[in-house]
DNA sequence: CATGAATGAGACTTCATTCAT
DNA sequence: CATGAATGAAGTCTCATTCAT
């Protein structure tokens, strides 16, 4: 039953994510790792250099499939907000089908050396500063109004996060279409009451 | 001059603050604390039974320094878009005012046990509960347009928090008044491009 | 209320007795007994320079009281048959009434330091060497028969000693008489069955 | 040649009875014991939890051991007379050999918890009531006259005890048989002197 | 004299990492 | 390659002792 090579890799980085996400990176022990990924606890050094470059590896591999879900590309056809709408049932998507993960990417913070805590600043940039390229690009097309980009682009990303809060700590299983509708709304329309208000969102 | 138990408290508390900031609970060791508290390392057991339970203490002063400010009541009175304003000055005002005490508010999730991190997430419910009543009522008064109660709360609410990330993460320093109007002006209005759309920066 | 100075060195001597006896000397803290003294922890070192110096004028406080108790000018005159009866109930006695003490003095051997346990050695050698003295004067006097003293003091010893154990473990309350007379009878007499037993109660 | 774990608790278990006899729970440290048997500080821990764990199963090894010794049935078929002699010419033997866990045994009075303690008076109340079985039964048999078994079992238990303090404080080398023969001797025949008295023991 | 706040040496224990098998 | 017994650096916490008041 024993897998081959990279097999083992992948055993070790999912006993990884599911003890990291659950314990934080100083309460959790390697021992309690190479248990979950039933393997001996020197195994773990023949595939990571220590316990700080596992949990390094455990979080690019993460972020490189979090990536790879989200390539922009067909979303750049989209108008805007479509594009906010599919980017947020996607990542409510994600969220719930990879809670272990996420749990892990959202608690990176507890980031056990300075090296690692720029490194995850720095990719949080990368992603503030694509969402703030496609604002200024839309402001240019008119599909939406003229608006600090910085700020804008905050909005998003925090309201993106905030998904997170109910699926990995109070552990609730929204439905994605509805709440990416609901909060595309939100932000496309704003929460201002008008005399005339239509019958909101719904069937589109 | 010597025997000021009240103000040796203080003293291991503000240092508790800036360390724990800076390295996160479990790369804090008693002894930077008593250090940068300038005492010695026994003397910080006559004031806290435990690093747990120092950490604790660090964080409930906080935490009731940070209510101390934004006693509601003032903010009652005032028009919803006017609130949301007011309450996102603050907020900046206060993270810029109290960057260290923010970093750790904010990092609060590397909680090192679970009874903290169950109360960390109860003060959270609470501060979400308290907007959702707010909504409600506003909803009621035609301030802003029926929407659903939770998914607001949980956008404000993860919006100001997101606001942190620059002020402690970059150490940027954001004008409170013209973030505070703009991220207002985002909520109330959307971003929706309108053709004949008048110059923002809300109704000021 | 507070006594002058000599009062006050009892005060610590006989707190030291209770807290030492109950918890022996490692488990014993130095502010437990000034707690019990009703004194500062500081005021100790007043009269006693160190913790290990404190508790050895526990024990040779304990031993000039005890041996007070028995000086033995007026047991030598009594045939050895009484003396050892006598002896035997003074010992029981003394240890009903001082348990605390007497707890003490027996789990001297909890010694903290080497000097202190030689001292208790010595201290106990001078016991069996009394005793065997006496032994050797009785066998002269033709009151015992010729036998190994040292073997007999050792059994007296141990005997008297073993009486301890009831008193200071069991906290059981024997009667001071009925167990002496037994006593002596056993060693003057022996346990053997004679065919002409005499109703047994020694020759009183 | 590596992994014979029990070999090395065994190590451990002899190492502490000698560092543990020594120097006394308290003032035995963990590395001191590490160091005699020639072990990692650590590597203790893998075979016990804490300290006072390891205390106790030295105590416990000590007195399984102790007890396989004198497992009683091949001594029920002797006469009264006998049966002490042998006692105690075992117990002699016993102490000689095992000097160390004899200081141990002896002085677990040093008892670094209250569980354990009252183990231990257990413990010895169950000899007391084993020996005082014997003297009832040999009562009956008329090979003793009839007597206070509490008592007479108190003083057999604290003759052979009193073995203990030449041999584990005086380190006197005592010769088993000569001395299980004067002891026996006093027991059973009492120290008055008697007319016509026959040479006693001896050669024999 | 009396005090108790402050101190820091020192002990226990954990756990990432190594390496002989 | 795989293992897990062994290791020891490092961290928390205790408590006898000091000394300014």
């Amino acid at each position: 039953m024993k897998k081959p090579k990279e097999g083992k890799r992948q055993q070790i980085i999912a006993a990884a994510v599911k003890i990291f996400s659950q314990n934080g990176y100083h309460n959790t022990k390697m021992e309690e790792i190479a248990a979950e990924a039933e393997i001996g606890k020197g195994t773990i050094y023949e595939y990571f250099s220590s316990k700080i470059s596992l949990f390094q590896s455990v979080i690019e591999d993460g972020l490189k499939y979090y990536h790879a879900k989200f390539d922009a590309d067909k979303m750049k056809i989209l108008p805007f907000d479509e594009y906010i709408k599919v980017l947020m049932e996607a990542h409510i998507k994600f969220y719930l089908a990879n809670k272990e993960l996420t749990r892990m990417l959202f608690l990176e913070k507890e980031a056990p050396d300075k090296e690692l805590l720029e490194w995850a600043i720095e990719v949080h940039s990368t992603r503030v500063e694509i969402i703030k390229e496609r604002i200024l690009k839309s402001i240019e097309r008119r599909e939406i109004r003229s608006l600090d980009p910085s700020i804008l682009s905050y909005v998003i990303q925090a309201t993106i996060a905030s998904f997170c809060v109910p699926i990995i700590v109070e552990d609730k299983s929204l439905d994605p279409q509805y709440y990416a509708e609901r909060y595309s709304d939100i932000i496309m329309n704003g929460i201002r009451y008008k005399e005339a208000e239509m019958p909101r969102g719904g069937g589109v």
